[in-house]
DNA sequence: GCATAAGCGATAGTATTACTATTATATTTG
DNA sequence: CAAATATAATAGTAATACTATCGCTTATGC
């Protein structure tokens, strides 16, 4: 059976011309990925992105403003995915805990199979979500891109998750924090495991992470 | 009585010449964390320090090698000072959930009143850790500033929290990344509510996120 | 099929940042 | 009081993050 291939749409706020709509802006993308995948966000400049594809640097600034710009366009693809994942796993599961635990799988878990179909590498994409997604909103300019809509994707996901701990705990008052608490941890603890272990408990089987998350929550919501 | 004043004291690897020395590093000490406060750590320059301190930006360089050293002085600062509060609020106390319960305490709630003897605005630098700190170790170089012992002061105020952990429950694995979880999302959590609400539930009274962690870890640990 | 516009490549240029270097003066220290 | 050290004042450099211009190519509308 064929997978079926959806189509991720980025909201125009986020991009100058849709990178989607050409060959270049595809390569920009797909590239992107690759060389802040390598060298670290900071390190990545357009004029590198430009080296890499043949382009000159002002080209790249025809689709996005700067390179924060692309960032936040990249991990927006990536929730917008995400929030699909999220569906599929979920729809026509009965239980609502069944469906907290997949949608906790999916949020503490990097990606390690890409689909291959598009010109997006989903699993170095995750990589760069979990290594360097804070930086999309830890800047000075937050609240004006927030305004912009800038976060929508992941406040989406956010919301979905929160609505299916309402659906267990009617009660609880705190659903986003929770929700938030297991996206960001997940990523930071794999951070630590990566790079300051003494702040963690993990290093080679990562997936305890997931499963600390997984428990950490129905602790907290069976009490 | 008159207050006990403490002296905190910085490992020489975090700075080329030691500010507390000098009349003019201890003005770029508290400056600093009043400019950082004030426009943000990526705002903030040496130029502007220099500016407002009426010297200039190379005496600055003096005792750091850039601002980035500063702000990991800062939250070693920061770190040494809250082991500190967290050794004074436990000993003599003999249970180790009310030890628990009071280094959460402490780490999850912004200070809010300064003891006002040193030239440390412990209320502005809070406020920095709570906001900024994640830059520390954000960056291409944590690999090598982890190896100078840039986050040793983290590291072992995380350790001391996961140490009375393991004296509630021997048994449990992974006291670090528990303690890292409640830490950085306090922190995270004060950030969403002051920028990106939707990310979670808390609005005025912040206390909520310090019960909310406490209530989180003692779930746990009770299962 | 032809005019118009849009996209792109090539190149140059600017402001800011993050430093580094130099030297004269002031201050501390032995 | 001499020698070393710290600081002020100033200048300079390399890299970054853009902005501007222009000629060529290619798509689009009529």
């Amino acid at each position: 059976m064929k997978s079926l291939s959806i189509q991720i749409e980025i909201s125009s706020e986020l991009y100058s011309k849709n990178p989607d709509s050409s060959e270049l802006g595809r390569k920009i993308i797909s590239k992107s990925i690759e060389l802040i995948n390598e060298m670290g966000f900071e390190v990545f400049t357009f004029k590198k992105l430009g080296l890499a594809i043949n382009s000159p640097e002002s080209s790249v600034y025809r689709y996005f403003e700067n390179k924060h710009t692309l960032l936040i366009y990249l991990t927006s693809w990536y929730w917008k995915w995400t929030e699909c994942r999220i569906v599929f796993a979920t729809t026509n599961v009965e239980s609502a805990e069944e469906r907290l635990r997949k949608s906790i799988n999916i949020l503490t878990k990097p990606v390690l199979v890409d689909n291959a179909i598009s010109y997006v590498n989903e699993v170095l994409l995750s990589e760069i979500i979990f290594s360097e997604s804070l930086k999309t909103y830890h800047t000075k300019n937050v609240d004006k891109e927030n305004k912009k809509g800038c976060f929508k994707a992941y406040k989406s996901v956010v919301q979905r998750v929160s609505d299916i701990i309402l659906e267990i705990s009617p009660n609880f008052e705190l659903p986003h924090m929770l929700t938030s608490t297991v996206i960001e941890g997940a990523h930071q603890q794999k951070y630590f495991a990566d790079h300051l272990p003494s702040l963690t408990d993990v290093t080679q089987e990562k997936d305890i992470i997931s499963e600390f998350y997984t428990e950490l929550v129905f602790n907290f919501l069976k009490k």
